[in-house]
DNA sequence: CATGAATGAGCGTTCATTCAT
DNA sequence: TATGAATGAACGCTCATTCAT
């Protein structure tokens, strides 16, 4: 089913390298200098290795699709959840990703933006519009039951879901600074964020999907 | 008021053609030659008229400052319309901004992840702050009169809306897909996505902001 | 006899100003929106002025080619001067001028090293030639008044005064600094190299044009 | 004890082409292409192999910095050597390394004007002291030996020997043509001038350093 | 299998100069 | 007479990539 091959240890450093670096200073501005001489490895040895610059980002890419796929689709099966709990799951699924590879999630923004390599714009959209769709079931079979309103546009859910997300990844340091929460880490303000995502996004559902508020 | 100079043609030029430029293919992405060449000017002039490239790309910034800024505060005095309905002219305001310069404003979302020049950022964050404290205060007055609840949290409610229409703009080409409305022209979509994400915002707005549904 | 234009007074203020940065950077070392800027003139005034930046430089060194002159002429005829005396006054002529004017000296220098503009070369020759002349007239009638030793190259002579003083100006920073003179100010030590570098090249002349010590 | 790195072929054939080409027509007259093309190597291998123009030039002088060092010092504890004789090794050996390598001689004197970099000027500003404090130490011996006079200005002297060789060098078209001697290769002429230099100078050293003529 | 050496192409920028006014 | 605007050419340098080993 996975697509992923298998990278080898420096193959696996380069990949995590040139993530980091990319979603830092973009895609045209790291070198695959900068990167080689991070991760340690010779210049010569990304070529080699990927054949091109362009090559390792799409690499990148198809490394993470697997991570950007939410996994709830057994749990939907789950009879024993309701709706609402099912939303709840994908809401805080999609949180956990982000988070835990924010430095991905900037990484796709931009490239939505840029939108040069048609590769990676490919992979982008098949797994949003593979995640739209378990949406976009949960949502039929919540309506079918009579627990969902009719009137949903799954598109505009789903951007409202990855938007704010992004946004609060993307803006973290000024929201942090406007919050007075300088005096937290970076992994316990993305702990508290996540809460607060979490809730937020869990009430903005509701009053979407359901009839009361 | 206006902090902004007066751009002859040739400078405005520069400015529009290098604001899509960037936003099309990222700073890096973008030499100034291409700039030149498609602006239709001579490559000195673009040192010449700003300096360098990095000061264009703060030109751009300081050019648009006043436009991101949201500017419904005289509205917000009217005592003719209520607090749901000056809630209502914010969403309407920023969506009409955003798609009517959605170049620049994906322009904005890749250098807040880039965060490589300090002057850009510093000039975002001081309009984005600028414009929740606007929100803020309508809030405030709003709890004051006890129309709005008293647990809102400003900054998702920001995020959400900077980030779900953030999101419908940079991931237009694939919505318009998925939703079947490729017969559109683009101008004709944006139209159609404006007065979605308006109820949309306006929906979600009510709900966290209001005491019924 | 002179060939010196009058300049007016931004001809002038930008010659003085080209000498000494073309001094201090060298000729392709200095940008003229460099010279244009120091004098407080327009960058185009100094084409519109001289034609070109090459022809500016000419013009410096047609300007200062009366200075480097040697003056003594007419007090060569003096007979109350006895021969080792006009040599002293040669000597003393030289330092004074080289010192006065050591920007322009330092100038002539590289120019000479350098040697790319013929014009410039062609008038260092030339007062280079006529002042040896007139040393060389000098010494041949020291000669033939049986005063001056019979085997003198005034060519080693010529180049010994010429070198010496321009080794000292232009290494004038290291020689202050070994001599522990950095208390003087550069006028003041100037005024000590002065007094130093006459009585050692009289000494040297001595020792040379005369038949005893 | 040599501080001299080893450069393979293509490194010194830069190196020595550069060094023609900055002596020629200075240090900013002089492209990193002019040095390419000479040298028959890429443009990008200048910035290859030395990071940059400057750093290049530093190199040069770091290269010859060897060679402009006096090495009489063993010589000069030769006790079957008299002052005068070690004197004359010492101008001989100045005379026959300025003229060996006449282009080096003449970048140096233009940097020393021009003292852009201070890197380079240290490096001369150290060996010049180096060279003093060789004849320093000679004059200082041979005068404890009542062979030298006492008022001895040992930076005057420097000077003078320094000075008149440069200026030779860096006049030579001029005297040659004066000389009548055109006729000489550049080779035949420079062997000429350095026998006239060395006794030239070798005259004026007993001069002043000795109490007879 | 891995890499140091090397390169053509392109980068952002500065240059001396021109020209319409 | 004097100058702000503009430009083609060249600048030093970095780039992703290739290739012999």
């Amino acid at each position: 089913m996975s697509v992923n091959k298998d990278y080898n240890e420096k193959q696996g450093q380069i990949l995590t390298t040139a993530e980091s670096l990319f979603s830092e200073k973009g895609f045209d501005g790291t070198s695959v200098r900068d990167i080689a001489e991070k991760a340690g490895v010779n210049v010569a040895m990304i070529s080699y290795y990927f054949g091109s610059k362009e090559k390792l980002m799409e690499t990148i890419f198809e490394r993470r699709t697997e991570h950007i796929r939410l996994r709830v689709e057994s749990l939907m099966k789950d009879d024993s959840i309701d709706y609402i709990g099912k939303v709840h799951l994908i809401i805080d699924e999609h949180i956990e990703k982000a988070f835990s590879k924010f430095q991905f999630y900037k990484l796709m923004v931009c490239e939505q933006v840029i939108n040069k390599n048609p590769v990676i714009l490919d992979i982008i959209k098949e797994v949003k519009k593979r995640n739209m769709q378990v949406i976009t079931e949960l949502i039929r079979k919540g309506q079918e039951a009579g627990v969902f309103r009719s009137d949903v546009d799954v598109i505009l859910l789903f951007s409202t879901m990855y938007g704010t997300v992004s946004h609060m990844i993307i803006g973290s340091d000024l929201y942090r600074e406007i919050s007075g929460l300088t005096h937290l880490s970076e992994e316990e303000y993305y702990q508290h964020l996540k809460q607060l995502l979490s809730k937020h996004l869990k009430q903005i559902f509701k009053a979407i999907l359901t009839h009361e508020a």
